[in-house]
DNA sequence: CTGAAAGCGCTTACAG
DNA sequence: CTGAAAGCGCTTACAG
């Protein structure tokens, strides 16, 4: 099984390679019949042009990198999931990076990535997306990056793309479902303070409490950070309030399943004592029991456009384009109209 | 910020290019203090060799393959962390590839995969490591593989390294345990027919009731196919024989949350009326209420060792390795003594 | 123990 | 619209 190079296709269809390059490239100013040669004497051949050489001698390595920082497994097999499909399809790999966030070294390290691994753009994800100093330097540098949920448009300047969700709307909706249900004390459980996303989750939440006359009270709001750990401790501040709210709205599937497991020890029935509201809809929402009402995010689309808009971006660099999800409410067991 | 080469760092060292190469890869017959003066100044100037062009020039990518098929989030994310750190620290990098062992078309696929991505060894995760026509074809071309709870050994010859769990000792001292407990009756659920470690989870079933003298009964015994909604029905069945059993193993967690879950729509108390366990120790153990007893399988140190051993073999091909990875039962709440 | 030359398979200017 | 030449940054034989 020799390898099939340039060369042999060139050969086949009687052309230069600079000819079966600019076919392979999709450049423009190649003859409609030659094009044909081209590509038939390629598939004939199945050849496959070679990704180390391509990216020796070009500028492209066809390779983007997706950096994440300690996010729940389900969230990153979704997300790289959907990053792979499109990479495939588009002949580019696809590059895994766990990067922490807190440390000074950020930069530098981010630095140290892009030159060892030669990736052609990275696709960040929260709350690396949420680093503005990262960002930014990514920017200052010209290097391609597409953004998943990252702080509100406006507050700051990307150049790559930017695919989020209407996180803000999504909780204003979900909160409004409670309340129609016939809540009127609602506990909600903080997302980590550096994600912005959390933050616009909040805000929805306040803002559908207010839209509804009701009071945003201290007493049953806990500052999460994502862990089913720090769920635990959020869950225990807010049930001991007095009065004890009815529902809980948290910020993320794992917290909320860990709502449900104190409210539980704590002899409380779901959802009949508390009505128990997530975020994302990771299989866990549907495998705990009483199956958990949350908020569907498309993570694995999100994937797919990421890497659809980063490529395109790397091809041709156009600024500011942003893509909003569609999120869906995922009404099951775990909330029940307060009788 | 121009990019450092090998030639740089010939300059500085003020040895031949070839002598820079041969310390970089740490080739034999370099004088020690020649050895010194290279690798000071690579460190100097902060070199790093293009991989692009490794990659062109000799016959090692510094790319491997970890692929899978439908793994669970939690198991394919922890095993690509370690496959992931492994990597890094030996300076290669890591592709993944999702592929469909069903499909007849496999073979040929997984040579795509190689010709194209031009990886220099793959990780062969469950169910694909138990495709022996597919480790077969590997061996047969000589591509370098390692194989992740494969089928036991003896049973067929594979050239890589395996990296394995004893999956039979491991149910049957949790079967063990259940018995000392005081259960008698005790329902199973099988994994996928095609994974093996499955089938020597059952047999270690098998063999620890028989060493209790007590029965193996098929009407206690479900098929599953690893996924929460195979637990949902495999539990069903198992619930329905009579008299039921007070306990219930499940080849995972996934279908051991399924059992939970299918034990409470029924009304029955977990574990008052039916003790429930597991096996993998995901997150999702944790989580759910009350807490699963299950075997802790050290996913991430799997994929540490079937790097590691990957790499080695990629660099001197020693045929036979195979690396034994330790169990621990974990005893939570979802288990207690028959009263 | 060390080095000079050739070549891996592409793309990048440049020319026509 | 098409092509000949140079070169990307390494490793592979080969020579000494």
């Amino acid at each position: 099984m020799r390898k099939i190079t340039i060369d042999d296709v060139a050969a086949l269809a009687e052309v230069s390679i600079k000819t079966v390059s600019r076919v392979i490239n999709r450049e423009p100013n190649v003859r409609k019949t030659t094009r044909q040669k081209v590509l038939e004497a390629a598939r004939q051949l199945d050849y496959w042009p070679n990704v180390a050489a391509r990216g020796l001698a070009g500028k492209n390595s066809y390779l983007i990198g997706l950096v994440y920082d300690n996010p729940s497994p389900s969230y990153l097999a979704n997300l790289q999931t959907g990053v792979l499909e499109t990479c495939r399809e588009s002949g580019y790999g696809m590059v895994l990076y766990s990067l922490d966030s807190q440390k000074s070294n950020l930069i530098a390290q981010t630095d140290e990535l892009i030159i060892q691994s030669r990736v052609s753009g990275l696709i960040l994800t929260p709350p690396l997306s949420d680093n503005m100093e990262l960002v930014q330097h990514l920017v200052a540098q010209n290097f391609a990056h597409a953004l998943v949920s990252p702080p509100a448009f406006g507050e700051t300047k990307f150049d790559g793309p930017v695919i989020m969700l209407d996180d803000r709307l999504a909780v204003f909706e979900m909160t409004n479902y409670l309340i129609k249900a016939g809540h009127r004390r609602i506990g909600f459980i903080k997302g980590h303070p550096q994600h912005s996303a959390g933050l616009r989750r909040f805000i929805g939440y306040c803002d559908a409490l207010n839209a509804a006359g009701l009071a945003v009270d201290d007493q049953i709001i806990a500052q999460g950070y994502y862990s089913f750990d720090s769920g635990l401790s959020a869950t225990q501040k807010i049930l001991s309030a007095n009065p004890r709210p009815t529902a809980l709205f948290s910020t993320n599937d794992d917290m909320a399943a860990a709502a449900m497991h104190t409210a539980l020890d704590m002899g409380l029935k779901v959802p009949d004592d508390l009505s128990v509201v997530g975020f994302d809809d990771t299989p866990l929402s549907r495998y705990i029991w009483p199956p958990m009402t949350t908020v569907r995010q498309p993570i694995r689309d999100m994937g797919h456009k990421a890497a659809e808009k980063l490529i395109t971006y790397i091809h041709e660099p156009k600024k500011g384009q942003q893509i909003v999800m569609p999120f869906e409410l995922k009404i099951r067991s775990s909330s029940a109209p307060l009788i």
